[in-house]
DNA sequence: GGGCTAATCCCGT
DNA sequence: ACGGGATTAGCCC
């Protein structure tokens, strides 16, 4: 509609505009105007981008440049300079009767303007605001004289050419000359306002991303304070005891403190093992900390490495299991197998939202908060009075629940749960795999509000020593509100019922998160994790049931910090502003980019490769110093994105008495970790000269992902990029202590009195297919895990 | 009054 | 000449 009517304008301005510019000379007047056409159109003006006096100026200056015919050519290229080029027009004609009359002209600007306004503009003319906007022009004049500056009227963009300029931001930060120019012909805006409207938006995103890194440092600082204020109250309890002046206690004191403090947490979790072992797992009540976990997983040795998609997935399961539906595409699955009828699915999955809801609002008899770990513990009995059900007795219910703020817009918030390869990518180290089995109802718009698919997910521990959890559910993305929007999984029994009984491991009870708008790029998430899993078989490691026990593992809070983690590792994706300390080395925006997509696709083999999850098969393998390692292997015979050949992955993990970010900051540090590794170097080039590659010397290149969203894996790979994959280390509980949090700071104190190191290597062991395992390589990787466990320990002085 | 945005000023390269 | 940082003006809430 603007541009009809600009279109018409623009000869107007086009054909003055070239006198106008030598006649400009005073910018003052200009801005006396712009308030007079403030008056003028609203829509003219939001399109215009040219307002008032200025961007004629400013669009006489890039035209001028253009070439001398450039005034009437821009005639058909930009087509919506509005109305306000007409202001040109009355600056141009007022600046004439200005030149001679002096002081006395900004009436008549006013005047002409009005006339102006009514002349030109059929549109909407508010006889208030023009009335206003002559008045200002008039009354602001000495301060604009005095100023010598000149104002547009304001306006904004269109939605749909901030739409296209944010797209080529998304592509390019920094459009060149061309882009620029292309662009300002697409969208009729004048190439300096383009111009302006990617500085601004740099930043623009700087200023975001600014006070989001100030919020987490100052979220941190909370969190050291409260830290210090316990310590304090620690020290003074004991100085008390000890007849000492607290105030006395040097710092070293303090930390000697802090670990001694470690130590007692680390001597209660031991305690605490020992006696949950002599405990039937039934017996502790219905807390919700009581857990299950899978027998082990590992079936399909033969499986393709690959990212599975759908049909992959079915296939692939049916192939394995021996299921009965061996033929059924999605499509009959959910009808013709499952027999589910649509309507059913979507009751339950609106009472599952219903729950939801509930579950994440309520507080006190619902969710009783620990005062041993700090955390909330779902109220069992109250959870049943509220909305039914028994408990399965052959089931161990988890429960838990855990809020956070992301960095994100919502938008991508919900595809990234609507869209399974997003959400595999967004949790890549928790969910080993995933497939929307099917479709059951898309969703309106780009948010898929009311959209309900029935998903199926492997679900494992960046270890391969617990085993994974295989989970049907139905996911339902809802717009709960303005601002608020859910997102519920769900398990149905009848599907469950017609797979395959072997199969089901874990079942969801309402889960998932409600997510709330707060319009500044962030979203508040509540996030509820609610399984029902099978007392088959229990983790047959202390450590491990602990871990899973206490829902670090694949509780909400490892979701909910994952999510968050991963939301600022898209933000730093995107930043233009790249503090020195975080660019290693690399300059240019689309460089750090590119590494950081390497980084993340390291990530993701690490991740892949190091789980449970039945990709791989794992056999133990008992060094001689006693850990415990897991050793597989798998061929590459079609994934460009490995090496082709026989891959050799060997894992191991230990729990050390050491927090997730003391082990992290040691591991990250370049020089220590050098230390631990170069112990183990003869064993690494052994290995690589055993393999065929003859003679090879590796350097392993490590490359430290110490960027938000990757915290808890290093992974590493030689520097060809071949004859190592990426290999490295994984710490739990990941990111929770590591980095501060806005909402739930102070939880999970239970968390730091140890981690969970797991340490895997991949190597290719052979570039031919049809190679065999070798002995040797097996037991060399093994050497080479062992020895650098054996180092780290000791250089974290932990045995 | 503060936040947001288009635009301007000014400075360093 | 150009880009970025700082600043400003106009509008909206």
């Amino acid at each position: 509609m603007m541009s009809n009517n600009n279109n018409e304008n623009q000869v107007s301005a086009s054909n003055v505009s070239s006198r106008t510019k030598d006649l400009f000379a005073s910018p003052a007047l200009s801005l006396s105007l712009a308030g007079i056409f403030r008056g003028g159109n609203a829509a003219a003006a939001a399109a215009g981008g040219g307002g008032g006096g200025g961007s004629a100026e400013v669009e006489d200056g890039e035209e001028g440049s253009g070439g001398g015919g450039g005034g009437r050519k821009r005639r058909e290229e930009t087509v919506e300079i509005s109305s306000e080029n007409s202001g040109a027009v009355v600056m141009m004609r007022s600046y004439s009767c200005r030149s001679t009359a002096g002081d006395g002209e900004f009436e008549m600007v006013g005047e002409h303007d009005d006339e102006n306004d009514e002349e030109e503009d059929d549109d909407d003319d508010d006889d208030e605001r023009n009335a206003k906007g002559g008045e200002r022009g008039g009354g602001g004049e000495k301060t604009m004289m005095k100023s010598k500056k000149k104002r547009k009227k304001y306006h904004r963009h269109t939605p749909e050419q901030i739409r296209e300029m944010e797209a080529l931001f998304k592509e390019s930060p920094h459009p060149d000359e061309k882009q620029r120019q292309q662009l300002s012909k697409q969208l009729g805006l004048a190439p300096r306002q383009v111009k302006f409207w990617f500085q601004n938006r740099r930043t623009q995103i700087k200023a975001i991303q600014e006070r989001h890194e100030n919020s987490l440092l100052k979220s941190h600082i909370d969190k050291l304070r409260d830290e210090n204020k316990a310590l304090r109250e620690t020290i003074a309890s004991a100085a008390s005891c000890c007849c000492l002046n607290s105030d006395l206690l040097p710092s070293s004191d303090e930390q000697h403190l802090r670990l001694e403090n470690v130590k007692l947490k680390a001597e209660v979790e031991r305690l605490r093992v020992l006696v949950e072992k002599h405990t039937p797992p039934g017996g502790r009540g219905a807390a919700g900390a009581g857990t299950t976990t899978t027998v082990a997983t590992s079936s399909c040795s033969g499986g393709s490495s690959d990212r599975h998609n759908q049909q992959d997935h079915n296939n692939n399961n049916n192939k394995s299991r021996g299921s009965a539906a061996t033929t059924t595409t999605s499509l009959d699955f959910y009808s013709g197998v499952f027999g589910l009828e649509k309507a059913r699915v979507l009751d339950v999955a609106n009472q599952a939202m219903d729950e939801l809801k509930k579950m994440a609002a309520a507080n006190d008899p619902l969710w009783v908060r620990s005062i041993e770990t700090g955390r909330e513990i779902l109220n069992y009995d109250e959870y049943l009075k509220e909305f039914g059900g028994g408990r399965g007795r052959a089931a161990v219910v988890e429960a838990s629940r855990s809020s956070v703020v992301v960095f994100l817009e919502i938008q991508r918030l919900l595809q990234s749960f609507m869209d399974v390869n997003q959400w595999k990518e967004m949790f890549a180290c928790m969910v080993a795999k995933a497939a929307t089995v099917d479709v059951i109802c898309n969703g309106d718009g780009p948010n898929r509000n009311g959209g309900i698919q029935l998903m199926f997910a492997e679900l494992q521990m960046l270890t391969p020593m617990v085993p994974t959890r295989e989970v049907y559910f139905v996911r339902y993305c809802k717009q709960l509100g303005p601002y608020e929007w859910g997102i519920v999984d769900v398990s149905i029994d009848k599907v469950e019922q017609n797979i395959d009984a072997s199969l089901v491991k874990c079942r969801k009870r309402p889960s998932g998160c409600i997510i709330h708008d707060q319009s500044n790029g962030h979203c508040k998430v509540v996030w509820v994790e609610h399984l029902e899993c099978q007392r088959t078989a229990a983790v047959h490691s202390s450590i491990y049931r602990t871990i899973v026990n206490s829902g670090l593992a694949f509780g909400a809070k490892h979701w909910a910090a994952t999510l968050q983690l991963q939301c600022e590792r898209i933000v730093f994706f995107m930043a233009t502003n790249v503090p020195t300390k975080d660019s290693t080395g690399v300059a240019t925006f689309a460089g750090r980019k590119s590494i950081l997509r390497l980084a993340q696709r390291m990530t993701w083999t690490f991740c892949h490769a190091v789980g449970a999850s039945s990709y791989h098969t794992w056999n133990k393998v008992s060094a001689k110093t006693g850990e415990d390692i897991r050793v597989s292997s798998r061929k590459n015979l079609n994934d460009p994105g490995e090496p082709f050949g026989v891959i050799l992955c060997a894992a191991s993990s230990v729990w050390l008495p050491v927090s997730p970010h003391v082990l992290f900051d040691f591991l990250r540090d370049e020089a220590r970790r050098n230390e631990v590794m170069t112990k183990a170097n003869e064993t690494t080039t052994w290995i690589l000269q055993d393999s065929s590659t003859n003679g090879y010397e590796s350097t392993i290149v490590y490359a430290q992902v110490d960027i938000p969203g990757m915290q808890s894996v290093i992974t590493g790979c030689d520097s060809s990029n071949i004859t190592i994959l990426p290999s490295g280390f994984s710490i739990l509980p990941d990111g929770i202590d590591s980095r501060p949090q806005v909402i739930t700071s102070m939880e999970d104190k239970g968390s730091d009195g140890g981690s969970l190191l797991t340490i895997a290597f991949q190597i290719l062991t052979s570039t031919s297919p049809t190679a065999k395992l070798s002995v040797e390589s097996v037991e060399s990787v093994n050497a080479l895990i062992s020895c650098t466990l054996r180092n780290i320990k000791t250089s974290l002085e932990c045995e």
